[in-house]
DNA sequence: TTTTTTGCAAAAGGTTTGCAACACG
DNA sequence: CGTGTTGCAAACCTTTTGCAAAAAA
């Protein structure tokens, strides 16, 4: 494993680069967000932190959002979703079985600022978001 | 006016294509819809028309969007956004003010073709969200 | 030791459910 | 008239707040 990728999944040198104090909890949340490769809401979190307090999770997740460690996403499901802060993507998720798959490719920089121009009220545009709503290949077929 | 506009913003018609009873809190709250040009939350919604239940507007809300007379829009602020469901389009929204832009121009079939072609999970895509977040001319000069 | 964070209890919001009265078609 | 809709009361669930004890630096 190389070091850059080793300090990216090491929670206590996240916490520290992000001026936060390392804490179990904080620590533990980190961890989940590291393990899993879906967007978590906070129930997720909890149930499998059993050992934390609901409140230090919510407050947790709201530091670590003002500190850009993570971001909330929106997946047309009735939660909040939470991801760890990685580098740009967006998602396609199945609104039949609601997994959830990244994609990198993004070539909206052009398109973005062709609306800008066109827009009579916007000055400028500083992020997106984009999610794709479809059926994975297991659930197309069944 | 074209009777087809007039069709599209007589409440009583929409209501009746789709398939829904004439009810006074419906045609007030579809009412609401065709009047404002943000998109608008049930608070919101409520604040308008101070002579109907709340419950009754977040049923009427859930039953226009099965009858996919409206749909949610997620604006990165803590509400849910309701909006009529009309020909396909996008939001700008400036993370200062709030104000919110409609935008037309969508050129994401192609884009969304070579998605689901690189993906290995994936089928097809029938839907998409897209959102715009920046600075509107007034809050970018102030 | 000083400051931040945690856990608990409780409050506050927002949304849903049950049910009887009412209204549309 | 029959079924779907409304309003009210109350339940429910998620999120927030206050405060004292505990932990980090």
């Amino acid at each position: 494993m190389k070091p850059k990728e080793k300090s990216e999944k090491d929670p206590r040198k996240l916490l520290n680069t992000a001026g936060l104090k390392n804490t179990a909890p904080r620590i533990a949340i980190l961890e989940v967000l590291f393990k899993t490769k879906q967007p978590e809401t906070v129930q997720d979190i909890y149930k499998k932190l059993k050992n934390i307090d609901l409140v230090t999770l919510y407050r947790t997740l709201d530091s670590f959002e003002k500190s850009q460690l993570v971001r909330q996403i929106d997946l047309h499901k009735d939660a909040v979703y939470y991801e760890l802060n990685r580098e740009h993507h967006h998602h396609i998720v199945c609104t039949r079985c609601g997994t959830v798959e990244d994609f990198r490719l993004c070539n909206m920089n052009l398109f973005i600022k062709k609306i800008v121009e066109k827009s009579s009220n916007f000055k400028m545009v500083n992020e997106h978001s984009l999610e794709l709503f479809g059926m994975c290949k297991a659930c197309a077929t069944s």
